[in-house]
DNA sequence: CTGAAAGCGCTTACAG
DNA sequence: CTGAAAGCGCTTACAG
């Protein structure tokens, strides 16, 4: 259209700095990888070429040439909403990139549709662009993730569903073992009718809590059936609180598998009349943020959710590099008594 | 080290999908990218070639030899927990990937340190790895940001500082505008000791509100020098407040820069015995969730965040297309009085 | 409508 | 310690 009278500032190449430099371009690019074969003079002489010109390696062209692109997606099957609203997924992404920041690996990251990654996802994940990948949040719908790690190396944030299927790694809790920690404390409270606000089905993790809770109860001779399902949301949880308050009006004491939940439910409960946790013993799931934000600061079963993002990462570039790792880390939680039981 | 007999499952290249075709590599690329300038029949060889061999075209080849990587950066200056804690940031981010959701681009997202974005950041948005970017919440130190626009487009979420010396593309509310919407309606209330909690001296959308503030208050003829700094945090709102109280006991009326100092403003003054808005009305600016969340309904400025950042992915993806589109797009902003004042 | 060939900017054996 | 050359998997004029 217009005459361009700007110099199209292309950013200058590998053979530039050569050029530059006097060099070839295999010498440029052993400095610009770190690589101990080149003399004093040369080194210096590319450095300062280097600098001159501002050069940055391509990363599409290095990609080609050498078949990695030192970017790892962080996968996060969950609309925008859910993930921005659970202090979880950013303690989690806290400790991924803490630990990727000492890497040369950047972190891409993708929020996928439950249980239905897009085209556009599956392809990005297939197409090359990304060396491994950590998936947070995993549903059972998603057979993709779990066979993903024939093409890629993935690790999963929580036992993914099916484990057996295709052994996948990943970082987790005893979530059973947290959920009973949390029970065993409203039992010893002397409370009876224990309900429990379970995570959606289609999670391993929310099954396993499940399981803590109604094993415990069951060992103690307590009733297990006081049981609602939410989806892990502050809404789903007091939805789920409402329908349990409904069937038993006379319960005492609610595990809920996620500190969101019980916040969820602690609304519910007070605008019901009851008073925690004299009438009422509710404990949460995590201890986010989120169980010191609400109305009562929440009793809840601690996960290390920053340190099991620092995990999951230093796992997934360990196979990156090729070493020999444990398939799966399992972190130690425990309980945090405040004012809620 | 050990013996392979897994068969190394390389991802098949243009190469063999034009082999199992029967045609030309130039003819599957020209499927691939949908040209019209293919037979119905070959059409439907490759077509069919592409699906038995699962075929995903290799990025970083399709890149260097394209010059388009097909991503586009989000990059937010803060710190993790910032841009977690602040629900704007989602509300932006979810609007963007709404637009490019139909789009082929992917959104890559890049947290950074305030007024100075990692080296790894730097090389990583120069580095030829994104074809253009979104910086939203800009800081004045970060000249990296405003010249980064000389090697790929770059559209701001709200304007950024010293648009002068490199005038930006952005997308932005009138802020001084909603600061005045804001202020007028405290005015009206009867009030007359009204204070402000600023945003950080170092954004622009900060400094906008504040003097959307002052200029009100002082062409209706009241005093404009009961200003406190906050960080846009609740944290912070709450600090700027309890030093605003012990400078102005008698202060009626705050205006925030953001609902979550505003609310971080309440939780000060109802520790303090003050009513609201009874003794002091309080406004915020956002209308994002945490309006709603607080102990009390926050009266706010609404902004459009959402569809604001669908307009920066629009206005990215027009200029990528080489179209020629307006530098600036401002976005109506309307108070939304509620129960705080 | 289709194909041969050059080129995108790197890395990596292979010689020397 | 250094360089020439092939190759990574695509796209894109250029012919035909």
């Amino acid at each position: 259209m217009t005459r361009e009278t700007v110099v199209p500032r292309v950013a200058p190449t590998l053979e530039a700095v050569a050029a530059a430099a006097g060099v070839s371009r295999s010498t440029v690019s052993r400095v610009v990888n770190g690589s101990s074969q080149v003399s004093p003079e040369v080194l210096a002489a590319v450095t300062s070429a280097i600098e001159r010109l501002n050069y940055v390696p391509n990363r599409a062209a290095r990609s080609l040439a050498n078949r990695q692109t030192m970017a790892i997606a962080l996968v996060v099957p969950e609309d925008t909403q859910r993930f921005f609203g659970d202090p979880f997924f950013a303690e989690v992404m806290l400790g991924i990139t803490s630990v990727l920041e000492d890497s040369d690996y950047v972190l891409n990251l993708q929020l996928a549709k439950p249980s239905d990654p897009s085209e556009k996802a599956m392809r990005y994940l297939l197409g090359g662009n990304v060396d491994g990948a950590i998936v947070v949040s995993h549903h059972s719908g998603d057979d993709f993730f779990t066979t993903l790690d024939a093409t890629i190396p993935v690790v999963f944030g929580g036992r993914p569903f099916q484990p057996e299927h295709h052994p996948s790694s990943f970082v987790d809790v005893d979530n059973a073992a947290g959920a009973a920690l949390a029970t065993r404390h409203l039992i010893g409270l002397g409370r009876t009718k224990i309900a429990t606000i379970s995570g959606p089905a289609d999670m391993q993790a929310a099954l396993d809590r499940h399981h803590g809770w109604s094993d415990t109860l069951r060992e103690a001779g307590l009733d297990a059936s006081l049981a609602a399902t939410g989806d892990f949301t502050m809404h789903g949880g007091a939805q789920a609180m409402r329908e349990l308050l409904e069937r038993e009006p006379e319960l005492d004491a609610v595990f809920a598998a996620s500190d969101l939940m019980a916040s969820g439910a602690v609304s519910v409960l007070r605008r019901a009349g009851r008073r925690i946790p004299e009438d009422v013993a509710v404990v949460g799931f995590d201890d986010s943020p989120a169980a010191l934000s609400g109305e009562i600061r929440l009793t809840t079963v601690h996960q290390p959710s920053r340190i099991m993002g620092a995990e999951m990462a230093r796992m997934l570039l360990a196979r990156l590099r090729g070493e020999t790792v444990e398939t799966s880390r399992l972190m130690p939680t425990h309980l945090v008594a405040r004012d809620s039981a």
